[in-house]
DNA sequence: TTTTTCAATACGGTTTTCCGTAAAAATTAC
DNA sequence: GTAATTTTTACGGAAAACCGTATTGAAAAA
């Protein structure tokens, strides 16, 4: 009883939503792209050791192209593409079977639907995935999201060596990344580790996160009572209902109902 | 008076939301990576005329890198690069003085908040200027954004000359679109018309817009009747905002309020 | 065990939303 | 011009949400 308590947390950035900007100023200077193409040329000198086999799960061939460019830059001989999931859990198999094993997954969080059926969904399910049949794969994250409830979700669980945003120096952090991971390092980028250390931040369980889901669902308080007590969910009552989703206006400084669900939304908690 | 029918109408695609999943099916096998990475070899050896001056207005520098690639490989010499709006415009103003103007204009639509202040802050803001100094610039927007509301919205102002998704075949598709800008068409892909072409859509007026965002915003409907009576909206009875509600939630087919948010928050329509 | 504490529940009154009906005003058709 | 249709507004009862208070119950502390 009262599991709830002990569920899994997400972390948000109240600041976030109500600036709409990112709190964590950045003071390098925007490396202009010319100098990201000419990663190639200069670390081509490179001699060091480095990853063999890598896997690229991406699904926009774009991003899928300049990583594959910057890999090749870094001396990696073997690289591979996949642009679904579930291909990418079928490669790593595929490899080890070969004895030929992936050294390091780079992957997207979101993949497009398309014409094909996934069973693997997102680069979420894909990491838990792998990581349950190969503990000792090195996964970098390479994605747009950067809020933090997702990147302190990844970093938090242990399962990944690196999260690189795809920004205006996405290429060079991940450059950067590839190198410490190879050294057995994990990494964030500066301006990430400043995003999740920001204070405004309010921890809410999955009860909660449940009971906004079902909201933006349609149902009402009253339904949700009733779902709640008929498959044993607890607590149930109408009225605890009802505290929670006070608690969570006041956290958001939200005012109404409509309001509360159109805040968690941009928050990404829905 | 009642002149909120005349304004802006907002396309929604509602199978959409419902599904969570594209309706048009594609046909097309999926082109792997190799393929589109081999482009550049294989139309070196044309030497048809082509695009002189390409800036490409892109925040993340992997797709920069990608694309300008792209653009080399059609054997386009001059290419430019900026990752952010403003510097996007005052390039265009500058290679006007220069008596070197832009052929073609490539530009994302979403951009990444920075520590730069910009007075420009979409890519949908940097072609409505850019459409009214230079009505003649070629323009192919190259975005992730495949909804609807927000294709047809650029589409249909003929502002531009393609429109192209950032997906799986991004690379393909804006190769094709290039060659068919610089022979003064226009171009949508196959599938993004598909989304177009779709029945299950509803209009949704500027009023409507108007009511959902305030709703989103905390306002009761007692309030938004109370504001738009102050500023001279037309309808602004309460019992008229009802009625706009009720008729969005059967048209969307919402049960509550906090529905009608979360669905209007999918569909982008605030 | 008893006490303390805190979360869950119950209840009642108020506000807000919902929904039907109907009158008034505006638009369109004739 | 009038008639027909649609839209806006008004009103009132019902349902849902809101909010304070009080009670119950379970875990923790004494």
């Amino acid at each position: 009883m009262l599991d709830f308590q002990q569920k899994l947390k997400f972390l948000v950035n109240l600041r976030q939503i109500s600036l709409g900007k990112p709190v964590g100023i950045q003071f390098k200077r925007t490396k202009i792209l010319r100098q990201a193409s000419n990663i190639e040329s200069r670390s081509l000198s490179n001699n060091k050791l480095m990853f063999k086999h890598v896997l690229i799960a991406e699904d926009l061939d774009s991003v899928n192209i300049a990583v594959t460019q910057l890999l090749g830059s870094l001396g990696i001989k073997e690289i591979e593409n996949t642009q679904y999931c579930d291909q990418a859990f079928l490669r790593c198999k595929k490899a080890e079977l070969d004895n030929n094993p992936i050294d390091l997954l780079i992957c997207d969080l979101s993949f497009k639907q398309d014409f094909r059926q996934e069973k693997i969904e997102n680069g979420e399910e894909l990491i838990w995935k792998l990581k349950k049949d190969f503990p000792a794969l090195k996964i970098i994250v390479h994605s747009v999201e950067d809020h933090p409830t997702t990147i302190s979700r990844l970093w938090d669980s242990e399962k990944i060596d690196a999260y690189i945003c795809k920004d205006r120096n996405g290429m060079q952090n991940l450059k950067e990344a590839i190198v410490k991971v190879y050294n057995d390092e994990k990494f964030l980028p500066k301006s990430l580790k400043d995003t999740l250390k920001q204070d405004n931040i309010v921890q809410i369980a999955d009860y909660e996160v449940r009971i906004l889901k079902l909201l933006s669902d349609g149902y009402t308080q009253e339904e949700i009572h009733v779902k709640f007590k008929k498959e044993g969910t607890y607590p149930h009552s109408k009225s605890s209902i009802e505290k929670r989703l006070k608690d969570l206006k006041e956290d958001f400084g939200a005012r109404t109902n409509p309001q509360l669900i159109s805040m968690a939304k941009d928050l990404k908690i829905i």
